[in-house]
DNA sequence: CGGACAAGCTGA
DNA sequence: CAGCTTGTCCGG
């Protein structure tokens, strides 16, 4: 029997003998405790059935700890190791309950909560919809139903969840309030729920539907009928720590082995997510009308120097105060990651690459001569406006410290700036009419009469590949504040304000038309001349023997240098480009503690 | 991870 | 050269 013990520095599995009194109760995914250089170590079995012959003599198991991840998890626990070139020990301790479980509770009886959809509220317009939207998807095996951000999104979850209720259904959510407010609405409406990880027995007893975060495409659920990811775009669902395992990848895989269906959920999904399924969209009608109205208020025409608010804010703030004295205005300000954008000094126009749409930037070229430049593709630009034939440039989008008290000074109300760095202080938010702050105000508030993006372009013209995407997924969570905002489903639902320079961008578009698919087509065509994903897999390697690894990796796979030592390797497809770095980080031997690798990043 | 051991640095 | 720190190796 193979066992991988749970320590941070070892990613090896060593042989064990099972004394006959633990041998009933050891299968694979069971945690046990094993002897390991004098110490007692827990650790997963990984492989049961006779070592290999071997010098060293066997040591017995010393016992059984608790219940682990089922086989099945722990066999996609091992291909997420390999698909995202990581350890297997991160994986399996997301699969593994919280606290020991020494064993399972009766599967939950199937006919509980028979009356699913007799307790469902009529939501007016969209229940048919929705049950049709759902039958396709199942039907469809592979699907992603694009379910505009205002859209009630139980109807759905029932409608897929609730035509079997003696095998499981696993249902994800980006954060974990949302498991519980899914939860609680679940088993109001009848059915047999299990909260991941707290519930991880129950949920591994089967028979019920297991609701959780990102861990929960880990989750054990017995024989499960169908796998559903909610918000499927949301970046909650990447592990920031490597290996940077993708939860809705996760869970395709699974219920691909599993034969059930897979049903990604997202007003925006991404493009890797299109390609993947068959997509299941409303009618245009109900699409638009689960967006919130936008006002694109277009600044390319004021002076470059005016300030960041145009005319129409203070009163559209006054009257969203009037309307909803209960409610604050949402002010939405991105500063973090801000790119140094360039714009004609004579028109204003913004400077951007025509390769590839991204800002221009300065650099120094080798003489240490200034010259401008894509900051994303490495494109030379010429000095000149396409537009007015300009040579000067004007810095935009610097100085942002006193939003605040500007706001303050501009509509006469009290402002409060809600930070990240607040955000890890328990407690509330700040009493006032008006908040200000980078999109972790979108996480805090939980309902706006108002929201406010001060400054998108900073977030559309983001160096990095998936800027577009995220800063629709911005957009969405904004409209989830509005929506929170209506007086009933069918109530008027605020607006949403969008300063920009850039008012005929397909992020923009998308919105006021209620149409993500003009964003996705742009983007599909762009990623493709740009051999970007979904059309090629990235990895990026940094830290001390990147590299080392980089260079093993030449001939298989295409290598770049990027920006900050770091590296990007581009292969044709996941299962290349995993397969080319298990073999180099095999071939290189113990390298594996000074390299990070960077599955899919976020952030190239 | 944490113990064992080797190699490098310091101070009397 | 003992005594200590730092780095590398390895575990059944």
């Amino acid at each position: 029997m193979r066992v991988l013990p749970d320590l941070s520095g070892i990613d090896r599995a060593f042989d064990y003998s099972v004394p006959e009194r633990l041998a009933r109760e050891i299968r694979v995914g069971t945690i046990v405790r094993v002897p390991l250089q004098g110490r007692r170590v827990r650790g997963w079995v990984v492989e049961t059935g006779a070592a290999a012959p071997s010098a060293v003599p066997l040591r017995d198991v010393a016992e059984v700890v608790s219940l682990g991840p089922e086989p099945g998890v722990v066999e996609l626990a091992r291909w997420g190791a390999w698909r995202y070139s990581g350890r297997l020990r991160p994986l399996l301790s997301a699969a593994s309950p919280p606290r020991t479980v020494h064993a399972l509770p009766p599967p939950c009886a199937p006919g509980a909560g028979a009356d699913a959809e007799a307790r469902q509220g009529p939501v007016r317009g969209w229940a048919p919809a929705l049950a049709a939207a759902a039958r396709q998807a199942l039907s469809a095996g592979r699907a992603v139903v694009r379910l505009p951000p205002l859209a009630p999104r139980l109807e759905l979850v029932l409608a897929l969840v609730g035509g079997d209720r003696r095998r499981s259904a696993l249902v994800l959510v980006p954060e974990r309030h949302d498991v519980e407010v899914l939860s609680g609405r679940l088993e109001r409406a009848g059915l047999p729920v299990a909260r991941y990880p707290e519930q991880w027995a129950e949920a591994a007893a089967g028979g019920r539907v297991v609701v959780g975060s990102r861990a929960a495409a880990l989750a054990s659920l017995g024989e499960a009928a169908v796998f559903v990811v909610l918000d499927a775009h949301d970046d909650a669902y990447v592990e920031t720590r490597v290996p940077t395992w993708s939860a809705p990848v996760l869970v395709a895989r699974r219920a691909a082995r599993a034969g059930a269906p897979c049903v990604l959920v997202s007003p925006c999904p991404t493009l890797e997510q299109l390609r993947w399924g068959r997509l299941v969209t409303l009618s245009r009608a109900l699409e638009r009308a689960g967006w919130p109205p936008v006002e694109v208020v277009d600044r390319s025409a004021e002076d470059p120097r005016a300030g960041r608010y145009s005319p129409r804010l203070a009163p559209a703030i006054a009257s969203a105060r009037a309307a909803r004295p209960d409610l604050p205005v949402v002010c939405v300000l991105n500063r973090t990651g801000r790119a140094r954008l360039l714009a004609c000094a004579a028109c204003g126009e913004l400077r951007r690459c025509e390769r590839c749409h991204a800002p221009l930037a300065e650099r120094e070229d080798e003489a240490g001569r200034v010259a401008l430049g894509c900051a994303r593709c490495g494109a030379g630009a010429e000095p000149t406006c396409p537009r007015c034939g300009g040579t000067r440039l004007r810095l935009l989008g610097l100085g942002v410290q006193r939003v605040g008290e500007e706001l303050a000074a501009l509509t006469g109300r009290s402002v409060a700036e809600v930070s990240g760095r607040a955000a890890r202080r328990a407690g509330d938010l700040p009493e006032a009419e008006v908040l200000v702050g980078t999109e972790a105000v979108l996480h805090r508030a939980r309902a706006a009469s108002l929201v406010v993006f001060l400054d998108i372009d900073a977030e559309l013209l983001a160096p990095r590949f998936r800027a577009a995407e995220q800063a629709l997924a911005l957009i969405v969570r904004a409209a989830r504040l509005l929506g929170r905002a209506r007086r009933g489903p069918g109530g008027p639902t605020p607006r949403l304000i969008v300063q920009t320079r850039l008012p005929g961008d397909e992020v923009l578009r998308s919105v006021e038309r209620a149409d993500p698919g003009i964003l996705a087509t742009a983007e599909l065509a762009r990623r493709e001349a740009l051999d970007l994903p979904p059309w090629r897999a990235l990895a990026a390697l940094s830290g001390a023997q990147a590299a080392e690894l980089a260079a093993a990796l030449e001939g298989s796979v295409e290598v770049a240098r990027a920006a900050g030592g770091r590296y990007l390797v581009r292969a044709p497809d996941p299962e290349a480009l995993a397969d080319a770095l298990a073999d180099a980080l095999g071939g290189a031997g113990k390298l594996g503690a000074k390299v990070r690798v960077e599955v899919d990043p976020r952030d190239a």
